[in-house]
DNA sequence: TCGTTAGTTCCAAAGTTTTGGAAGTTCCAT
DNA sequence: ATGGAACTTCCAAAACTTTGGAACTAACGA
């Protein structure tokens, strides 16, 4: 009998994926930023940079749950990164390669004073 | 007994709405956006400058209720404008309002060569 | 090894958007 | 008037997105 009885699932460290630049696409990056609660989050993670998670989560006072699918259209979109530290995830803005796909962008994002 | 028996509705011109610069939302910008059959209505209009509608839905090769519908959320969201032209009605883009409020948009929706 | 913390994924319910045919409105020409 | 063309709106079905609690995984410390 081979070795274990019970791998529930995956048991293998699992790579954060994240599209390459080339694969950005204009219409999945607006659906994205769509959203009043996304475009607050990338607002907060600029702001400082980088972010934990839950130093996010804990600003924007929603179940984690929720917050956590939140990030993952952006990070899917190409709008976020984020990678593994211990425990942590650290989130950032994927502020260079949206510039060079799409200039202008990340300015009309974050200079909004409406 | 008053006027008339059966008017079944509105029997009155019907402005076309259009929202003012000021009440223009980025996140409700960004959602009419985030979707390639509206990308694509944008640049179609752009390219032209003005179009009538039936010009539009015949190169979109979409049933016309369709068209109509994502031509409305462009409108309502303050992306195009519209205006009556007999039984016609001509769109552009409100490339100067859009500009003026979200400085850099317009040039990446159109500037795009994915 | 166990307990805890950080974060994700699962899943079903709730909510929203999209679709397209049919019916309706408006305008113009005859 | 009546007819037709250009659109829109209605409406219900189908498709998609969002929500949040519960179950899960992985990393760390004692």
């Amino acid at each position: 009998m081979p070795v274990k009885a019970s791998v529930t699932k995956s048991s293998r460290p699992e790579r954060i994926r994240h599209p390459e630049v080339d694969a950005f696409d204009l219409a999945t990056i607006m659906r994205a930023l769509g959203d009043p609660v996304r475009i607050e989050m990338v607002r907060e993670v600029d702001a400082e940079g980088e972010m934990i998670c839950t130093d996010l989560y804990d600003r924007l006072g929603l179940p984690r749950s929720t917050a956590s699918y939140h990030l993952r259209q952006l990070r899917e979109a190409g709008v976020t990164r984020a990678r593994a530290a211990g425990t942590n995830r650290i989130v950032s803005v994927r502020r260079e390669d949206l510039e060079s796909r799409f200039p202008g962008l990340v300015d009309v994002i974050l200079r909004d004073d409406a």
